[in-house]
DNA sequence: TAAATAGAATAATGTACTTTTATCAATATG
DNA sequence: CATATTGATAAAAGTACATTATTCTATTTA
């Protein structure tokens, strides 16, 4: 038997789906379907950040005292067209807070000032140093009294790669 | 007029999209739809890794000397529903590496050990130390010797968010 | 009158289909 | 014969549609 006629209000509520908002078909590569899939349901990586302040014996993290959301990748990479990954070898760098096996953020967009550190290319070697660039000298600076400077003679040209925003450091 | 009737091989070829391989439908949210985007079209934020050698003189990043490609998202963070930021205040740890206004990765899901450095909620201030925990003592170390280790009595319990597994450190 | 239930309403989802884009080959043209 | 043109073909991309899922309400039943 018939139950019905006309009746406001009903239907399934807005925001009920996976995402608790309305969706869009895009297309995307096969082999990231998955991936991007994982990326749309967790939010695009964006993970708690918080600050300093919490109530007294609050026992774990909560939504009260985040600061914010925040995507690594985002937050660490301008460009990736002119970003790209160096992991560290040695100890030149280590007053620097750079260590072995460290991964730095190296931007090749950004000027390579006096001062900056960052990547170049010696003697067939990728190293990190602090830039020197003074009264038309050029100097690579290791920050380790171990290590002796780079003096690159007017006639040679340095190459360098970029310049490093950011270190990554394993504990 | 007529320019001709059947003919093998033509027709599009295959691999001239934007991918270069075939794709999928798929449903996103509508606020992510741009993000997605230029995720997937920028290959998942995986760039290039360096290791140490690359030829003598070679001007700029190549190909030819990829350690491989990496996502720090997907390096950083095993599980997003277990980690997340902490941005840190104050030199206690200095002589581990970490300053002030770096970012910390935490993941809650590891079993805080003797030795680890931890995220802990104290007086209602999350704070940074090494955890202290043998012979039924419990403390927190700084890494500085200007600072004090916090003694946890026995009967206090101490609210442990997370491990830190790794500290970003801008320059 | 309270609880159960069938059906109506509508959002969410996935996919089939249409439209667009790109390339090739057959023919025409100079 | 070299070059330009046009239609055939097929992949890629975007979108509309059919399907599925969910909730609400009017009616029935106890």
């Amino acid at each position: 038997m018939p139950r019905g006629g006309k009746r406001a209000g009903a239907g399934r509520p807005k925001g009920t789906g996976k995402y608790a908002e309305p969706t869009k078909a895009i297309r995307v590569p096969v082999s990231m379907v998955d991936k991007i899939l994982e990326y749309a349901h967790s939010g695009g990586f964006q993970l708690p950040l918080y600050g300093g302040k919490v109530a007294a014996g609050c026992p774990a993290p909560t939504d009260d005292y985040i600061e914010g959301m925040m995507d690594l990748s985002e937050h660490l990479i301008h460009d990736p067209a002119t970003t790209f990954f160096v992991r560290v070898t040695g100890y030149s760098m280590i007053n620097a807070g750079i260590h072995p096996d460290d991964i730095l953020v190296v931007d090749r967009s950004l000027e390579a000032r006096h001062g900056k550190i960052v990547i170049a290319a010696v003697d067939g070697e990728l190293t990190v140093k602090r830039l020197y660039k003074k009264d038309n000298r050029v100097r690579l600076l290791p920050e380790n009294d171990e290590f002796d400077p780079i003096d690159i003679a007017p006639e040679e040209t340095l190459h360098i790669w970029g310049v490093v925003t950011n270190v990554i450091h394993a504990l």
